[in-house]
RNA sequence: GGCGAGUUGGCGGAGUGGUUACGCAGCGGAUUGCAAAUCCGUGUACAGGAGUUCGAUUCUCCUACUCGCCUCCA
């Protein structure tokens, strides 16, 4: 809309608990994005806001569970030191990822005045209405309620799964305020002391940060409906010629193992439990953007190992070289095609073959495939390197010998250890070399005699 | 019951109305004391059926299967 002033909103996490794999498939691909988005409009024209859900009805059963545990601070306060403390987790989490950290990032609970004001607006316009303590959208007021997602109020109805309150008008009606009891986290309102809907703080929050209209709204395509759905309706309603979203995003889900993550099936886990396994963020990140966003993504653990294979490799041409290369302009152009991420990294294959270590460099760094991560294993390659290199001296030897009297047991033995401690051994015609490879662990490694 | 996505070689995974990526694994060769690594070469795969077309993996329809959403969910 403006390429001075590129807008881009994408729903963030429920802060209750740690960030689940699934949660961090958006957050990559939609880092992806940003990144493109700032190379080709300029870092500073770009606005990028991602919330932070800090008032739903999980953390308030963490919160009271907390307090009936003997917590002796007020709801509020256990609320928003409980989700201060998911979101600096969250943080953490995501920055291992290697993912920018957007340029607004707000919590509603501080936009509850402006939800407010935009209830009170589809009131007024007869696109909500008051009952029983409650506010309601009439999805019945918005004929285009369902278009996003292919959807009819009719055919949702047909599909009897719908709750229906005696209050609500329509059963698709869905809320935009509710009264809220003692024991619950509450503001007050025109419709007295209550909290929001789930939906409602995306739109008042979009409209704040990024005006009536931008450009591009993301998300998980779980959220395409109900989400996103209600947040046009209610949005397209307060501001009938705005327009809202220009384009909507939505990524597909997260399997793992060919299976959807759950907690029953006892699949389910954190990007922290694979950070806390050993995997680099770098290696996860890479993992997610072998798989295009709009396809089911599948965890597993070969796909893991092999990511970080192809990245130690990719790693270790760059990592010794301190040339300033250009980012790749195929990898640009392949993210301009609907952020076909496995083609870039296609091409990312393509540099490192022919050795383009400069542009393999800068690439992998807009790509955010290299971090804190890739300094640690460069250092400690250079030490397996180092360490390695008295190996290396000595298999020369042993081999030398050999090549003489044509007993080869010490040098195949020697050769057998190294193997087995996931070092590389090239002999060649007159050199010998010891690498250090992903799977290298010294302590596999015994003395030489 | 409603809505949607998908089904590509051993595996992962792009893409295209005709020339059929890429990675891993495999196979053949060079090389090697043997290997590893490297280099060279190598595999005519697009769920099934019907249709449109000079020609379809690519478009249309049908069938089968898988998955997701419809309820909190990224």
């Amino acid at each position: 809309m403006d390429a001075d002033n590129v807008r881009m909103y994408v729903c963030g996490p429920t802060v209750y608990d740690r960030a689940h794999l699934g949660n961090a498939r958006p957050v990559v691909v939609f880092d992806v994005l940003y990144r493109l988005l700032r190379h080709v409009y300029g870092e500073g024209q770009v606005t990028y806001v991602r919330n932070f859900t800090d008032v739903d009805d999980k953390i308030n059963a963490r919160a009271r569970a907390l307090q009936e545990g003997g917590d002796g601070r007020s709801l509020n306060e256990i609320i928003r030191a409980l989700t201060d403390g998911t979101i600096d987790w969250y943080h953490a989490d995501m920055d291992a990822l290697g993912a920018l950290r957007p340029d607004v990032e707000p919590r509603a609970t501080e936009f509850i005045v402006q939800m407010v004001a935009m209830i009170e607006g589809l009131v007024a316009k007869g696109h909500a209405y008051a009952a029983e303590g409650h506010v309601l959208f009439d999805v019945r007021s918005y004929p285009d309620y369902g278009k996003l997602s292919g959807r009819s109020v009719d055919d949702m109805i047909a599909g009897a799964r719908v709750e229906v309150a005696p209050y609500k008008r329509d059963p698709m009606d869905f809320v935009l305020w509710k009264p809220s009891s003692d024991e619950e986290p509450g503001w007050d309102s025109p419709w007295g002391r209550g909290r929001p809907g789930w939906h409602i703080e995306c739109s008042a929050m979009a409209h704040e940060l990024l005006g009536p209209a931008f450009d591009i709204h993301g998300g998980g395509i779980d959220l395409q409906f109900p989400h996103h759905e209600n947040e046009i309706a209610q949005s397209c309603c307060a501001h009938p010629d705005a327009g809202f979203a220009n384009f909507w995003l939505h990524n597909e889900m997260v399997q793992v193992e060919g299976k959807k993550m759950s907690k029953s099936l006892g699949n389910f886990f954190t990007v922290r439990d694979l950070l806390d396994q050993g995997w680099p963020g770098e290696v996860i990140r890479f993992v997610m953007l072998s798989t295009h966003y709009r396809k089911p993504m599948d965890w597993t653990e070969e796909k893991a190992r092999e990511a970080q294979k192809q990245l130690g490799a990719f790693w270790s041409l760059v990592g010794h070289s301190e040339q300033k290369g250009e980012i790749d302009n195929a990898v640009v152009e392949a993210l301009s095609d609907d952020l076909n991420t496995h083609k870039a990294i296609a091409r990312l294959h393509h540099l490192y073959t022919v050795g383009d270590a400069a542009a393999l460099s800068a690439t992998l760094r807009f790509l955010g495939l290299v971090g804190e991560d890739q300094a640690v294993w460069i250092d400690a390659d250079k030490a397996a390197r180092e360490l390695l290199s008295d190996y290396s001296e000595a298999l020369s030897k042993a081999r030398a010998e050999a090549m003489l009297n044509k007993d080869f047991g010490l040098v195949d033995q020697m050769k057998r250890m190294l193997l087995n401690a996931g070092a590389e051994v090239r002999i060649g015609k007159d050199v010998v070399e010891v690498l250090p490879t992903v799977e290298f662990d010294p302590s596999k490694l015994e003395a030489l005699k």
